[in-house]
DNA sequence: CATAGCCGCCTTTTT
DNA sequence: GGCGGCTATG
């Protein structure tokens, strides 16, 4: 449909032209449409499905591609569709040898990533106080990005810090290195040089991958583009699509100088920028645009509306953050009720800490919801546990894994061991693992401490044994149950009675899930799985199938849409963050990150803020978002009706209460009153909570609303 | 060697 | 407010 809309040379150079082609695009005018009417377009002029890889920022990205757009029998079948880091694995994997890793490596997610860059700081005998591990990771990070490598960076390091971080560097490559381990940045580093270092690497690839397609351009960083730029430079066909505007990334590498450099890397790119929006209603492209045109560093583009529906744009001031998300869910509630659809109503917050308020809001008013965020199933402690015993049995070398089950459950290896037998392996140059399995010969272990190493290395043994039996690979779900009560985990977990009986049902949770990567992968593996769990992202959790509304960050709402968006939080410190007031540049990334959150909106736009917000248990008085006074006159109207109604009743000291009254606590929730005692400003209500918890309160400190 | 409890630290966004 | 690390105790 928007596809349709472009002018018949538009189409015929997103359709048929090979080489260079460069899709400049605003919100809602169908950039994935581009990207997936070419590849059916591709297809249909005789191209092999096999031979196209389209690269997309998220694995739900790549799903939808597949099955949303493309679900035509054939239509895809065979093409590679994935993001740029799923694509890198599997160059990886193949081409091992000339990358100098092993095929089996672990990847490396953030927690693992601090344990490995503290490890470094503390083997450099810095004090993490003055080389803060986070601040190291980021810098690290940051090096890999732009592909400086450790000797690289050793060289052009000159003064007091930039020669130490090269040591931390160094430390922290190398027991990445000696864990056969590849934190994110690795994954595309070591593909980049790689690529750079075989060229017939890189041919075989382009033969391989004769069109490249890369959607969310802006937001690839100076490897990625290596990357597309190695494979692409035999054949040119390389399509990316992007918008400036929508660059949100900045602090992960991303490079907007990719796009903007498209047309000097590819002379002979032909350049199509899509301005019409098919999306949004007028008012919501006024004020989306009247709110970007504040950024300085930017080609000046306008949203050309072309819908003429009617819808509403609110801007609405709240006292608090309760009273702001039990508004939002009244709201919502209300649409429903008027035949709006759940799914098609999202809720957009800065920070992920500000989704517990919602969801507490959502429960009182029993509104169907899901938090876009899935990692927080694979970080629980049981499903790291066995995710660990698995990484051991696929990468032995994998340090990190080893010491987290070495003594879980407890086996009776505690410290005074593991350092003993680490010693060892320290003196003997031997990795820890064939320490473990070599511990007879450690002098100072007594006999017991012996024969429970023995013991344990016994299990891991037989684990892999049964588990990568080559013969006859065992389905990852089996190889989890195995471990599960092999490990004495289970038992472990039974033992500890009910208060572990959510542990259990997480486990069983991630056997159904191993269960069904069994059943759809092409080839399923033990480390493939590993491997594909490592890069699963929060936006992969979302579901569009069901009737539930949409909880998520600014940065998760990236390629979506609904019909009625509330962003909340418009407050300074918040959005824009904090974090990033001291660069310009860094306030010019928060606002295209407000945004992108106003232009997924199709019909109605609800933004909010709070006038005192709880921050780290402080309640504070809030300053309203710079932002709120740059989104042009549809908006500024609204926020002065709401400035003046906002003294309403709520904080009022003499607040009076009924018995019967609903009303709503910071902490206790909603509940009902059963007593008031009028006594002017010193009045008390006894109030009955949901909870069942029963409570005297001053009213001139509780701060209760009534609902 | 295991466990519980306390203190102090950090605290944006994510592949 | 939440987590990790450290310490004191069993």
């Amino acid at each position: 449909m928007n596809y349709d809309q472009l002018t018949v040379s538009q189409q015929k150079a997103v359709s048929h032209r090979d080489g260079p082609l460069l899709v400049i695009a605003g919100p809602g005018s169908g950039k994935t449409r581009v990207i997936t009417s070419r590849i059916a377009a591709l297809i249909a002029s005789g191209v092999r499905a096999h031979n196209i890889c389209a690269l997309t920022f998220t694995n739900k990205a790549a799903d939808e591609m597949k099955t949303r757009y493309l679900h035509t029998p054939g239509a895809y079948a065979g093409a590679h569709i994935s993001t740029f880091h799923s694509l890198c694995v599997k160059i990886l994997r193949n081409y091992a040898d000339a990358a100098g890793i092993k095929p089996n490596f672990s990847i490396y997610d953030a927690s693992e990533q601090a344990g490995c860059i503290k490890q470094a700081v503390k083997n450099c005998e810095f004090e993490t106080k003055s080389f803060p591990p986070a601040r190291m990771l980021d810098a690290v990070s940051a090096l890999k990005q732009r592909l400086i490598d450790v000797e690289m960076f050793k060289q052009q390091a000159d003064e007091f810090f930039t020669k130490n971080l090269a040591r931390i560097y160094a430390g922290y490559q190398s027991i990445l290195t000696s864990a056969n381990a590849l934190d994110f940045d690795d994954l595309l580093m070591k593909t980049a040089v790689m690529l750079d270092g075989y060229p017939d690497i890189c041919r075989r690839l382009g033969e391989r991958f004769e069109f490249i397609l890369i959607d969310e351009y802006q937001d690839t960083n100076h490897a990625q583009y290596k990357i597309a730029k190695a494979v692409a430079s035999a054949h040119g066909n390389i399509c990316v699509t992007g918008d400036p505007d929508q660059s949100i990334y900045r602090w992960r590498g991303a490079d907007i100088g990719n796009i903007l450099a498209f047309e000097k890397d590819w002379p002979d790119a032909v350049v199509v920028k899509l301005e019409h929006n098919f999306r949004s209603t007028p008012d919501i492209l006024s004020i989306a645009d009247s709110l970007i045109s504040f950024n300085c560093s930017r080609k000046p583009k306008t949203l050309i509306p072309t819908k003429n529906a009617a819808g509403s744009v609110c801007v609405q001031v709240f006292e608090d953050e309760i009273e702001e998300t039990e508004s939002v869910a009244q709201q919502i509630k209300q649409l429903i009720a008027e035949g709006a659809s759940a799914r098609d109503t999202a809720v957009f917050y800065r920070v992920n800490s500000m989704s517990r308020l919602l969801e507490k809001a959502f429960i009182r008013n029993e509104i169907p919801y899901q938090i876009v965020r899935g990692v927080e199933f694979f970080g629980r402690k049981e499903i790291r546990d066995i995710l660990a015993y698995l990484k051991l049995l696929v990468n032995p070398d994998d340090q990190a894994a080893l010491l987290r089950i070495i003594n879980t459950p407890t086996r009776g290896i505690g410290k005074t061991t593991i350092s003993k037998i680490g010693a060892y392996a320290a003196v003997t140059k031997i990795n820890f693992y064939n320490a473990l399995k070599t511990a007879a010969q450690v002098q100072s272990l007594s006999q017991a401490s012996k024969t429970k190493v023995a013991v344990f290395i016994d299990l891991i043994e037989r684990f892999r044994k049964t588990a990568l039996n080559t013969a006859q690979a065992m389905p990852v779900a089996a190889v989890i149950e195995l471990v599960f009560n092999g490990s004495g985990l289970a038992q472990f977990l039974k033992d500890q009675g009910q208060q572990a009986s959510d542990a259990i049902d997480n486990v069983n949770e991630l056997i159904n899930d191993a269960a069904q990567y069994d059943q759809s992968a092409e080839q399923p593996s033990l480390l493939d799985y590993l491997q594909q769990i490592s890069l699963f992202s929060d936006a992969d959790t979302y579901d569009t199938t069901t009737q539930r509304v949409a909880l998520m960050t600014l940065h998760n709402a990236k390629g979506l849409e609904f019909e009625n968006v509330f962003i909340v939080g418009l407050e300074d410190g918040l959005l824009p963050h904090e974090r990033s007031c001291d660069h310009p540049e860094e306030t010019e990334e928060e606002r295209r990150l407000f945004f992108v959150g106003i232009t997924r909106a199709k019909t109605n736009l609800y933004i909010s803020s709070a006038r005192y917000r709880t921050i780290r248990g402080q309640l504070l008085r809030t300053i309203p978002s710079p932002f709120l006074y740059e989104l042009g006159a549809v908006a500024q109207q609204a926020i002065e009706q709401d400035e003046n109604a906002l003294s309403s009743a709520i904080y009022d000291k003499t607040q009076v209460f009924a018995p019967g009254q609903r009303v709503i606590h910071k902490t206790f929730g909603i509940g009902t009153v059963r007593r008031f005692n009028d006594m002017g400003e010193n009045s008390i209500a006894v109030v009955e909570f949901n909870s069942g918890q029963i409570k005297s309160l001053m009213v001139k400190y509780a701060g209760l609303s009534g609902l």
